[in-house]
DNA sequence: AGCATTTCGATACGGTTGACTTGTTTTGAG
DNA sequence: CTCAAAACAAGTCAACCGTATCGAAATGCT
């Protein structure tokens, strides 16, 4: 989960009558996503109803269901929402650090989609929640699929880079060992069998295993 | 998830009335558990009700809550039906083996956490419905925590064996990453992300890595 | 055989849910 | 200003849920 920005909904104006210019609308509709997230994130997917969501972003049930016409609707809105906070934990991150080599970019993936505060926290709770819903809903299944697709396929990139720099390296199979080995540190990290701290030791030790060869 | 069998609920009997020998009482009531346990690896956690569950063990819903008082319970019960499935599946693979070098455990270990078959892939998938439960509810947290360290120390075990074999390995970091590995190399067979087969490669990969040092 | 206890089916109840309908207010293009 | 479309709010509804109740049947110890 997370990670991959798949967009193309918030902001899709096009043809549609750009009533009001539009931009309340975005905004309002965003407010109710951002309370869906939080509330997933504490309370699990199926722990919700309409009316929570509602209560919780400060508008009438009326209103919840005049931006989304089913609860289906909203879930896939909020998926959405996780994988661009995802998206932009790393591109934040990245632009903080400035180093652009390899494995500063691969360290800076997994570190954000590690439980490192609150807000990331709460982002990988719905995460897993989606995680679940994605082996009932095939919807969910497919677009899950396709957000860690991207990811590997950015970290068979990366090794790619560093293999042509001498790394000895099989890109493909370590991306995949890399993206799994993140996934279940998350996971483990969520659930508090280890800390955060613990994962990234993990993970720092794996990537010198790597890297210096 | 999975691996670890904390018991101590089939077979109770005790100070109890020892009625009707007390055999045909856990029977049925295993009959329902596994009803429980096939529904939520088809449907989800929260998709089910205990309606579905009496029809799909083809008993009536007032027999369903004669075995379980409340919902909760009958929850409780299927997660521990599901530990006990992957603790045996991992016995029956090292008795098949007979191999019990440190390197075959765990091979036999990761091997059985993986969805290999419709079987095991039924209770993985149980499996990661009562983590995103555990994220919500302590109750499950904490055994599912539980269940993780077991599985942990036993790893810790294995991997001491094999350093004092001569391997060049720290035990207790490598336990760490191999339980995450497989956590995540499972999730992601299970959502369709690479194949079980892809999964067993990166860990044969993974372990000769570090038993061929 | 007698009888307490377990087993289990049928039914009902209060509560919650997502969806829908209806009516009112707000908004901004023409 | 006009007015149609959008943006709401409130209420309703049927369906479903977990749980409780009550009575009948089965069971097995004495």
């Amino acid at each position: 989960m997370l990670g991959a920005g798949q967009y193309g909904y918030i902001g899709k104006v096009s043809t549609q009558r750009t009533r009001g210019v539009g931009a309340a609308h975005d905004e309002r509709q965003l407010e109710i996503v951002d309370a869906v997230v939080a509330l997933i994130g504490e309370q699990g997917l199926d722990g919700i109803s309409l009316r929570d969501v509602a209560s919780r972003a400060g508008v009438s049930l009326g209103r919840v269901q005049h931006y989304f016409r089913t609860k289906d609707q909203m879930l896939q809105a909020a998926f959405r929402r996780v994988n661009e906070l995802g998206a932009a934990f790393v591109s934040q991150r990245l632009a903080d650090t400035g180093d652009t080599s390899p494995e500063a970019v691969i360290r800076a993936i997994a570190t954000e989609l590690l439980p490192i505060d609150d807000l990331h926290r709460n982002a990988l709770r719905v995460g897993t929640a989606f995680t679940a819903r994605a082996l009932v809903d095939s919807e969910f299944a497919a677009r899950l699929s396709t957000g860690y697709t991207e990811l590997h396929t950015l970290l068979v990139l990366l090794l790619t880079q560093a293999r042509d720099a001498g790394v000895d390296v099989d890109p493909e199979p370590e991306a995949r060992l890399l993206l799994s080995l993140i996934e279940g540190l998350s996971t483990h990290a969520l659930i508090g069998h280890h800390t955060p701290d613990m994962a990234l030791e993990v993970l720092e030790t794996h990537l010198d295993r790597i890297f210096r060869t």
